[in-house]
DNA sequence: GATAGACCTTCCAGCAACTGGAAGGTCAAG
DNA sequence: CTTGACCTTCCAGTTGCTGGAAGGTCTATC
């Protein structure tokens, strides 16, 4: 299967198939004419990253999760370990962001948003 | 006053404070040896970026807001303009990181983690 | 006057994770 | 035999810095 039906199959842009490639996370086998062929492992493995980079995972934490779905004598800790620092991460994003959504509405609904120059935003950017 | 001093009056590292004129935000004077020199002017300038940088506004956004800033004539819709478009930004990725978040936590509560190979987590992403 | 150490300068490279585009090879259809 | 749609590699750009090298300058001390 070349690379653009890969990519249909698995969700993912060819440009980022072969990126992936590029740093070692799936090497398809070649055609004679140089064409990646993808085959049912590297599909899986493709799928599995689209899955996992959708879940935020960071594509060094997708390599190593790649290795765990490749182990079968993995232990579930080690995943969990992962998922449980990549989750920690999100909830630490989720409250920053919350911080700035506050102080941010505060400020927008202060400022009239009118053509005249006075303006609580700016004021408090510049205190 | 030259960039350490100003990098500490304004809160920014002294190699932010050289990017931000690289890419012309703040251009401060020169003295005779080549050294910057940071007038008041200049230092309200970092301390705004600063501040709206915190904010998570985009450079470009920022670039935008100081202008205003420094326009007396300005119209405060502008400023508002900017700031719900962020906000509305910021609250799109809160959304999304709490969609990641409920699925992830699903995910880590599903896994024994322990030394055993079987795991949810790795399921989910293979399926 | 020499020297050490703490500044300052510029420029280049690298981070994450792609994405766009150029230049050129290959293949299938009409 | 040409057209168009693939494919290949490689290089550059994105965002917002950050680290480091190589070299100039300033101040204090000996």
């Amino acid at each position: 299967m070349n690379i653009s039906d890969a990519a249909s199959a698995c969700g993912l842009p060819a440009k980022t198939i072969r990126y992936y490639e590029d740093i070692g996370l799936v090497t398809p086998g070649r055609l004679a004419n140089g064409y990646r062929d993808y085959g049912e492992d590297d599909l899986h493995k493709l799928r599995f990253l689209q899955r996992a980079r959708g879940l935020g995972f960071s594509v060094e934490d997708c390599r190593v999760l790649l290795s765990l779905y490749e182990d079968r004598n993995r232990a579930s800790s080690d995943v969990k370990n992962i998922a449980k620092t990549h989750l920690a991460e999100i909830e630490r994003k989720i409250a920053e962001l919350q911080s700035l959504q506050k102080t941010l509405s505060h400020l927008v609904h202060a400022c009239h948003g009118d053509d005249r120059p006075h303006c609580p935003i700016i004021n408090d950017l510049a205190s």
